[in-house]
DNA sequence: AGCACGCCGACT
DNA sequence: GTCGGCGTGCTC
């Protein structure tokens, strides 16, 4: 593309103008112009100078020659924080296949209407006596000017306030302000969520803790910077080493970021950081209101604040320094993005990183097969931590064989032996967490006998079993009839496995009628703060057990918590996604991980139908070698990411014919950009949800060794589309993996 | 946001 | 007429 035209962001904070204008690009402005550049303008009838960002370029403007104008100046290369972060989204636009607007608005924060972002006050000077103005006014029939200045003689006054009680706007205002009449204060009043605190000492790290922060920082200081993952036993204490490393950034002027799991930001995990930070840390939720979140970033910008605390969206805090970008519990899901552009945390954090010029850590105890695969090639880092804070051990976990349950004529969710044990919990007065598997539920189909789960013989994922009683996959599409008995053992114990809480609720309260139990759901935590309401009455002894799903493992500590009991640890095996076994692992891994973090050694018992499954014996033992090494195997052989790049087409439209006649298109038309089938396409396939709000949903998957062959071929897709009026109707977003 | 344009009431 | 205040609309 030719650089002749810029579309240019102007830097005036108004919803009105938070679109991209074209400029032209000068000759002798062309080699500085690049993306990110912040430039100065003209703009408006007078031709007034202003500032803004150069977030793309054209040759071809779609709007009237004689109005365009001319880039006057480049004022600064990529040097500002805002600079840096239009690059990222013109990387993120490119990466992940959306528009740079979108990119944009994901990224820079987004200019809002917000009330009293600035507090402006008014207030008269004094300069010229009271009666001199009125006469004045009155004189020259100054209507406005007068309720003005009534108004403000009272005292001073906030200037929505003002402009209501005197019904006049801003103009007006400033006109008599140019008279000397009055003076407009202006107050930066944001919104700080911090804690007002003195900063308290280091924690005192253990040899462990200290040796992982050396091998780190001799990595950032004299070896080659890579971005570093720090892998730890649950309970081996990482946030000590990350506080001793966001220190080190602040140490050297510098600010960190640091991303945790939504579902883990609660109090308890940010107050770690304000107790070490006091004031300097500042943090993001989904409870923050617009206009809060603004303020937040607008604090980072000034250097107000050091740290900022918060989900994937915390990522973009445009830090004037940034030195260090932290992303916890990596491994989790809600670091991908569901809107577009349909990003991944970890890769942003990267690129951020290599654009600032700061150091990135991952850190968890379960890491992504993507990221420690990462390690291994050495392109990135890595440190490990092996054992657990304060001496304490790893707790005992067994598996429960739930065929022999069965075999024994127990057809209850609970095994004899996590009953006996439960029991024994009860008698001595400590807590026990049951954890529900509830992932994969949808549709999979599994012996009760044998613990054997139906799967494409193509591509080894679990089918679906559909409303008309077909079982599907959902990467190639390949069908079967439903099926009466299991094709290994022929039980018929076979079918969907799918258990609510409240189910299990009731059948432990009616197995330990003598037992206080809280349960943790949707339903449970739908209040404002339901979530940590419940995780508070239950750390302070308020109940005996705590049944929930996903959310009770994520990062909580209970110290008087001795018994972890994970139901249908196999459930998540069976979902349909190539990913089912690294989910696996890190649920029950993470389940087993919540026992034995006090006082008391800990116990799990984990209840399956598949106990030979290496993601289940693996997590049982918590260890993640024999995991890794098993499953990076599996995808080697099928050529599954990280081994090799995956792309989903994703296309969904309100008509069913149409979309799958265009899915065809699309599949027919990659089959013909890669005459030699390098590309390996498969599809197009229902979607694991098939149906959402009306709308069909198809997908195809394109694969290959190179992630950058597929976001070419992403590319030419895109233009496809854009080519062919047939696709008006169907909405198609790319993802990557 | 900030600037020009055009409307409208008042005064030479 | 025309001067100046005051609301409206547009900005590549």
């Amino acid at each position: 593309m030719k650089k002749a035209y810029a579309e240019v962001i102007v830097d005036i904070d108004h919803e009105k103008l938070d679109r991209p204008f074209t400029y032209r690009i000068p000759g002798r402005l062309a080699d500085e112009c690049v993306i990110g550049c912040a430039v100065t303008i003209p703009f408006g009838s007078s031709d007034r100078l202003i500032s803004g960002y150069v977030v793309g370029f054209t040759d071809r403007p779609d709007l009237d020659e004689e109005k365009i104008k001319e880039i006057s100046a480049v004022t600064a290369g990529i040097e500002t924080a805002e600079a840096r972060l239009v690059q990222l989204a013109a990387w993120m636009s490119r990466r992940y296949g959306s528009t740079m607007i979108r990119a944009m608005k994901t990224v820079v924060p987004v200019r809002k209407r917000t009330k009293a972002v600035t507090e402006k006050t008014v207030f008269l000077t004094g300069d010229q006596p009271f009666e001199d103005i009125a006469a004045r006014y009155a004189a020259k029939r100054c209507s406005a000017k007068m309720r003005v200045l009534n108004a403000l003689s009272g005292g001073a006054m906030d200037m929505a306030a003002l402009k209501e009680a005197a019904g006049v706007p801003v103009s007006v205002i400033r006109s008599m302000e140019e008279e000397g009449v009055l003076r407009i204060a202006v107050t930066e009043v944001y919104r700080r969520v911090t804690e007002e605190g003195a900063a308290a000492p280091p924690d005192v790290l253990n040899d462990e803790q200290q040796r992982a922060c050396e091998e780190i920082r001799r990595e950032w200081r004299e070896g080659a910077g890579r971005p570093a993952l720090l892998r730890g036993v649950t309970g081996s204490g990482k946030t000590a080493v990350y506080t001793e490393l966001v220190a080190d950034a602040i140490r050297e002027g510098g600010q960190a970021i640091v991303l945790i799991p939504e579902i883990a930001l609660t109090a308890q995990t940010v107050y770690r950081f304000v107790r070490r930070f006091g004031d300097r840390v500042s943090f993001l939720h989904s409870r923050l209101s617009g206009g809060e979140r603004y303020d937040q970033m607008k604090a980072a910008r000034k250097g107000d604040i050091s740290v900022m605390v918060g989900p994937r969206s915390a990522l973009f805090t445009p830090f004037p320094h940034l030195r260090l970008i932290v992303v916890d519990e990596e491994h989790e899901e809600s670091y991908h993005s569901e809107t577009m552009p349909r990003y991944y945390a970890q890769e942003v954090a990267v690129r951020r990183g290599e654009l600032e010029g700061a150091h990135v850590l991952f850190g968890s105890a379960t890491p992504s097969v993507g990221t420690e695969y990462l390690v291994r090639c050495g392109a990135y880092f890595g440190s490990v931590l092996h054992t657990r804070f304060g001496g304490r051990t790893l707790p005992d976990a067994r598996i429960i064989d739930m065929r022999d349950e069965l075999q024994k004529g127990n057809r209850s969710i609970l095994s004899d032996e996590l009953k006996a044990q439960i029991r024994a919990r009860l008698d001595r007065g400590e807590q026990v967490m049951l954890f529900l598997n509830r992932r994969g539920y949808a549709g999979s189909v599994t012996c009760r006998s044998c613990g054997h789960v139906i799967r494409c013989p193509h591509c080894d994922i679990s089918l679906t079993r559909h409303k008309n009683g077909r079982l599907i996959c959902h990467y190639c599409g390949y069908e079967s009839p439903d099926v009466r008995a299991c094709p290994v053992c022929g039980s018929s114990h076979i079918g969907g496995l799918s258990v609510g809480t409240e189910q299990v609720e009731d059948i432990v309260q009616a197995a330990f009628p003598d037992a206080r139990i809280l349960r943790m759901d949707l339903d449970t935590t739908k209040g404002k703060d339901g979530h940590g309401r419940i995780l508070k009455c239950f750390r302070e002894g308020g109940a005996d057990i705590l049944i929930g799903t996903q959310m009770i493992v994520k990062g909580h500590d209970f110290p008087r918590v001795t018994l972890v009991g994970v139901l249908l640890a196999d459930l998540s095996l069976s979902e349909a996604d190539y990913r089912s076994s690294e989910r696996t692992f890190q649920l029950v891994a993470q389940a087993v991980g919540r026992a034995g973090r006090g006082e008391r050694p800990g116990q799990a018992l984990i209840q399956t139908y598949q106990p030979d499954h290496f993601a289940i014996r693996a997590a049982a033992a918590q260890d993640y070698e024999l995991f890794y090494n098993e499953e990076m195997a599996y995808r080697k052989l099928l050529q599954y990411p990280p081994e090799g790049g995956m792309l989903a087409i994703l296309g969904s439209s309100p008509d069913a014919k149409l979309l799958h006649t265009g899915m065809e298109f699309l599949r027919k038309y990659i089959d013909r950009i890669d005459p030699h089938g390098r590309l390996m396409a498969i599809g197009p396939a229902p979607q694991s949800i098939g149906k959402l709000k009306d709308q069909y949903r198809e997908v195809i998957y394109v694969r290959h060794k190179m992630t950058g062959v597929l976001i070419g071929a992403k590319d030419r897709i895109e233009s496809y589309i854009a080519a062919n009026s047939g696709f008006r109707t169907i909405q198609i977003q790319f993802d990557f993996s």
